[in-house]
RNA sequence: GCGCUCGUAGCUCAACUGGACAGAGCAUCUGACUACGGAUCAGAAGGUUGGGGGUUCGAAUCCUCCCGAGCGCACCA
């Protein structure tokens, strides 16, 4: 059974739960061991929460379906703090209706728990870490960076609200071959704003940016690098200063921020990636062949055994992301998220193998992986690689659409499918724009609140029991869904879920506006009904704060 | 060749993880307030959920085999 929590929505659930089991004590002579599952109806003909627990007894209690509701039915007590109807449907659902009462309880609940509705205690006292964006400094953050770096920033969000205390960490390596490759390339163009003769390496960086970067060394040092051996460190720290500056100035410019930064060095210095060679070595899952030092993935459902330490005597990246992972778990968090790019799927099972084998409970990593972005432009998709400095940067993509649009679009699908982002569609600021859709909604209210309070006296307490309009009821209703909505989508990881979400919210609220009137009506309706705005305007409000998008007031 | 992820309306995607009649937005067509923001609302049309077989009260969802797409398959990261 599903964990339950005390906000509304979850009280709801439980309480039917505790009626159905109480009726199913009473309908059977032998205890029955059920789960009892409580959904909301895609229809809203099925009522307004609805159980299968009849059909899934069939088999138990050898009865058909429908005979098994009917009995539970009639064992059920009809309470009208919480229930106007029990109704048997289909095959053999159980659909209950929830009563005004208790619908119109939970309203003047939001309104006095306010910017805070929509928090739960699911991950109360836990302690998380995620990890995302995790590029090397070898270039802007692209649009194909955009994805990770907006989920792990929005689930990090989505976990706080269900009380889990979340860190997020920034994984990166200065030392690879990538970056001497950079710190070289940086040094050609040096070389060549000079005057000198230079080549970029055969794979070097092309990027514009390469030779800012340079053009700042000769502003600091003028020609006195000239002598320096291409290898010299001093072009790629300078690169990856510049680098990583560019890299945190994007991140804050989409509502980011990391709380930690972790350079992969780190395990070399303190002894952790021998100390995972070693203890491998001693449980018999890493050996010695061929000069290299191998991992006996095999031994795991693999193909192939695989390198940890190449000949040479450098790890491979997997030998480090052991160790980090093993870091991270040490650190005591009791969940570490990964958000991963499609192109690790088929390597990080190794990292969870090894894991487990040192005697950590690989349930405490949680890897989440998302598809590859297809950019359309002008109806093309293109490829983009940073090397060829052919890409569409996130800079230059919120210079054109704006955070807000940004985030959306990266939010707007399910993780684990293809995500098409069409510059086009973004770029229109009119109706077509998804995004616009819940901002609309948003600065509406506000206006129509700024207006009703110039008119009417809304100090004393509003009647709620004034609101019988179906567009009334069902739009509470829905604002009564959020706190559930935001656990589910905290639990699977998938904030596009919350974005259907206040999709339907704002749906409903634009159907109530052209129902109902606020001003003209009688003034206790019309005191009502802004109370029903503010509701609605706080679930808008904090529902697009997880999303890390504005509620602008006005358009 | 092997592995992973997918395939849903003309297009982009949902479907509460096995539930009721598969739903939205674009695009197309038809309508709506002389009043609170028309960036809105109501309606029409659009489907053999890639295809076959299986599991069961019940399948877009699970198993299997085909077809098609993307990504992986280095002593690269």
């Amino acid at each position: 059974m599903r964990h339950l929590t005390s906000s509304s929505c979850f009280r709801m659930k439980a309480y039917l739960v505790r009626i159905l089991t109480e009726a199913l004590a009473k309908i059977t002579d032998q205890p029955v061991q059920a789960d009892i599952i409580i959904e909301k109806p895609r229809s809203a003909d099925h009522g307004d929460a609805a159980t299968n627990l009849a059909m899934t007894l069939t088999k138990k209690l050898g009865m058909p379906p429908r005979k098994i509701a009917e009995a539970l039915k009639a064992a059920l007590p009809l309470d009208d703090g919480y229930l106007s109807a029990v109704e048997i449907a289909g095959p053999g659902f159980i659909n209950f209706r929830f009563s005004e009462k208790w619908l119109y309880g939970q309203l003047s609940e939001i309104l006095e728990t306010g910017a805070g509705y929509g928090k739960t205690t699911e991950n109360a006292g836990k302690k998380m870490q995620i990890e995302f964006v995790s590029a090397n400094p070898t270039g802007p953050l692209t649009v194909g960076h955009g994805r990770n770096a907006v989920l792990g920033d929005t689930i990090a969000r989505l976990l706080e609200w269900t009380g889990a205390a979340v860190d997020r960490e920034y994984y990166f390596n200065n030392a690879g071959r990538q970056m001497r490759v950079l710190g070289e390339s940086v040094r050609a163009r040096y070389l060549q704003e000079l005057g000198q003769p230079a080549e970029l390496p055969e794979d070097g960086y092309q990027g514009g940016y390469i030779t800012d970067i340079a053009k700042t060394l000769i502003d600091a040092h003028e020609e006195s690098l000239l002598g320096c051996p291409p290898n010299d460190p001093v072009f790629k720290n300078a690169a990856e200063h510049a680098i990583f500056a560019d890299i945190r100035k994007t991140l804050e410019r989409m509502n980011i921020r990391m709380d930690s930064f972790f350079n992969e060095h780190t395990l070399y210095e303190d002894g952790s990636i021998d100390r995972v060679v070693s203890r491998l070595r001693e449980l018999d899952l890493a050996y010695d062949a061929d000069g290299a030092v191998w991992f006996r993935t095999t031994k795991f459902g693999k193909e192939k055994d695989t390198v940890l330490v190449k000949s040479t005597g450098e790890p491979t990246y997997r030998l480090p992301d052991i160790a980090y992972h093993i870091n991270k778990l040490d650190r005591g968090y009791d969940t570490c998220i990964d958000i991963f790019g499609a192109d690790h799927i088929a390597t990080y099972p190794d990292v969870v193998s090894a894991v487990e084998a040192l005697g950590y409970d690989s349930k405490r990593i949680d890897v989440q992986v998302y598809q590859f972005v297809t950019i359309v432009k002008e109806g093309i998709p293109f490829k983009m690689s940073t090397r060829k400095a052919n890409f569409v940067t996130l800079d230059e993509l919120m210079d054109m659409v704006g955070s807000d649009v940004t985030r959306f679009f990266f939010l707007m699908r399910t993780p684990g499918t293809h995500l098409e982002f069409d510059i086009a569609e973004a770029t229109q600021q009119g109706e077509k724009n998804p995004v616009f859709y819940l901002q609309y909604a948003h600065a509406r209210i506000h206006s129509i609140l700024s207006k009703a309070t110039e008119e009417y006296d809304l100090s004393a307490e509003a009647d709620l029991g004034l609101l019988t309009h179906p567009a009334e009821t069902t739009l509470i209703k829905d604002l009564l869904q959020f706190p559930d909505m935001v656990a589910q989508a905290a639990h699977h990881r998938e904030p596009h879920r919350l974005i259907n979400y206040l999709n339907e919210v704002a749906a409903s609220f634009h159907r109530f506006y052209h129902d109902c009137r606020i001003m003209g009506e009688a003034p206790e309706l019309a005191v009502a009904r802004v109370a029903l705005l503010r509701a609605v305007v706080t679930v808008l409000n904090n529902g697009l704060t997880i999303l890390g998008i504005q509620a602008p007031e006005r358009m």
